[in-house]
DNA sequence: GTGAAAGCGCTAACAG
DNA sequence: CTGTTAGCGCTTTCAC
């Protein structure tokens, strides 16, 4: 029975086929497509003994034939910003591990595309190639190319965040409702001198943070003494405070990790005690955050939970499941030392 | 020229083949095949009609059904450990990112593998599945599974890091060399009561390290006061230091950049000051050394130079050029504020 | 339930 | 230089 191959089954090049499986079995080619593929009816006998050969000999098809045929690669692509080395790093690591695990269980193998900017031309190829069966985006900008690009074809897609189109498939937490419970977790505690230190104002995501934050302020009658936006470089933060710090601000609202890791190390450097002269909050939590001394006080959100929401949603729909075009998943305000209140007003 | 599949052209199910193309040029199939992959004689006219069809439909080839053909993806996969969300972070996107740009170039897409420990099955399953033409490792444990798997396959592959085996393809930063030079440095400004914090044992590179800063020492005659290895939880670092400390060294050489940091925080709680009353030093460099307060003096490798090179090599493996089997990238030692002499000996 | 046969879209000898 | 002819390995009607 083994003879023939003997030995060559370690060698790439003269891989086993489904014709090799149905000469030694005495079948035809289909009924072995038939028993991998699970469709279509066979006789209990003929599976298991098909089965069976092709675990003992540890056969594996070849997807490029598989894909030809079928029109279907059983790869996804996740779309990572080339700037993710800069900033928020460990999101789109975890969400890149989360989304590749998640496609790993069903089946699927993970292509990655970085886009630069406006510079989709990775994306493009691997989607005009026909080399992925869907693509998760990992961040929306406001006039998102990728986005744009991916309503062009037709090819199913999930995005991880919020978007007004509602014809798009969408996952995130929700972000406004997040950061008005962190915000009102501080004006609850007495403070009323807000600041606000924010990024890139195309970003979505903080769009719907300032949402949250300021509805949250309203709602207590405050405003926001001042709101700097556009912030990147450590300079820029530092210009941030030495502009905003004479208002004698109660509490510092970051808009992301990174901001508040950058404002933190001024303040220190300028004299500042956390949580002793001011507050400090951010709307993204982070290792470094919870590690700091002293420990910040953060919105977290789970990038697992939102990556294996939203990779078993694209495999939905390319499966043809139904699907939600919106899902949400769960935040957490952590509470740590940098929000305590030192002194009660 | 266009009235028959007129607005198909954006239907990826009917998308457009070299059949069509032959067709509406009145050539052969293989005339197309041969002015895109660009082998074989071709009369400049006929590759200028066709390139120009080309272009001006935005045809783009099937790449499974060449993949099929040709038996080649041109797919390369990149290996991340999935631990990777703790500790090393930036230093495994860098990675992806700069290996998917190398690949891309090339005409390459990037496919991921997150393998846990000596869980490689996603490996394996994307390698026996002939989903790539190649493999690179970004990290090397001892006895890595890994490794180990693609040793036994035909399957080109490169890993970041070194390995005696001087059959596989590797591409490192001189670890030794850099160490030596680091802790030559501090040797030589007049330190020599020093204590190792190192990570897990099983990694090469701390074991390379560990080498360079040891071979320093001897030239010194200077010897450890102590080494604490397999430090990872805060709690780790902690315990490790309150055993060191009071042998007062005068500089304090961690094997990374996550240790350091943890380092720098206990150092901070319990009234040291850096540089002041111990200096500290990093073998891993990273974004959060060069902002923190003090910045920390560190062994910096571009993760970048590294991946071109692993990259690069990758691809002319596969293509069969020429490929040095053992490549080096270069190191700096960035010296900061933290391994600062405040008070000559 | 199973088999025969016709592709999927591209590559690669082999002729001319 | 270009066309003809087989496939690559798997899926999928359509018969039996």
């Amino acid at each position: 029975m083994e003879e023939v191959r003997t030995g060559a089954e370690y060698d790439q090049s003269h891989a086993m086929t489904i014709a090799d499986i149905a000469e030694e079995l005495g079948v035809s080619k289909s009924t072995v497509s038939r028993v991998i593929s699970g469709k279509g009816r066979i006789s209990d006998e003929t599976r298991n003994r098909v089965l069976s050969w092709i675990r003992s000999h540890n056969y594996i098809p070849n997807s490029s034939a598989r894909a030809l045929a079928s029109n279907r690669t059983y790869n996804a692509a996740v779309v990572i910003p080339r700037d993710a080395g800069k900033g928020d790093k460990p999101f789109f690591q975890e969400c890149l591990t989360g989304l590749a695990e998640t496609f790993t269980e069903r089946g699927y193998d993970t292509v990655v595309s970085i886009v630069d900017g406006s510079d989709v031309s990775s994306l493009e190829r691997l989607v005009r190639h026909r080399k992925v069966d869907g693509v998760v985006l990992t961040r929306l900008l406001k006039n998102d190319a990728s986005l744009a690009f991916l309503q062009g074809e037709s090819l199913p897609f999930v995005v991880l965040g919020t978007i007004q189109d509602d014809t798009v498939y969408q996952v995130d937490s929700d972000q406004s409702a997040g950061c008005y419970d962190l915000t009102r977790l501080i004006l609850d505690s007495g403070a009323d001198r807000l600041v606000l230190l924010a990024g890139c104002r195309d970003y979505e995501v903080n769009r719907l943070r300032y949402e949250g934050i300021v509805q949250a302020c309203e709602g207590s009658n405050v405003t926001l003494l001042s709101e700097l936006w556009d912030l990147q470089t450590v300079q820029d933060v530092s210009v941030a405070l030495e502009q905003c710090m004479p208002q004698k601000p109660d509490c510092i609202i970051c808009m992301d990790d990174v901001i508040c890791l950058k404002a933190l190390s001024w303040l220190k450097k300028n004299g500042y005690s956390v949580p002793g002269s001011v507050r400090v909050v951010s709307c993204y939590d982070s290792e470094a955050l919870k590690t700091h001394v002293p420990p910040v006080t953060a919105l977290s959100v789970s990038a697992w939970d939102l990556c294996s929401t939203a990779g078993n949603a694209l495999l939905d729909i390319i499966e043809e499941r139904p699907v939600e075009q919106k899902q949400q998943v769960g935040f957490q305000v952590k509470i740590r030392e940098s929000s305590r209140v030192i002194r009660e007003k």
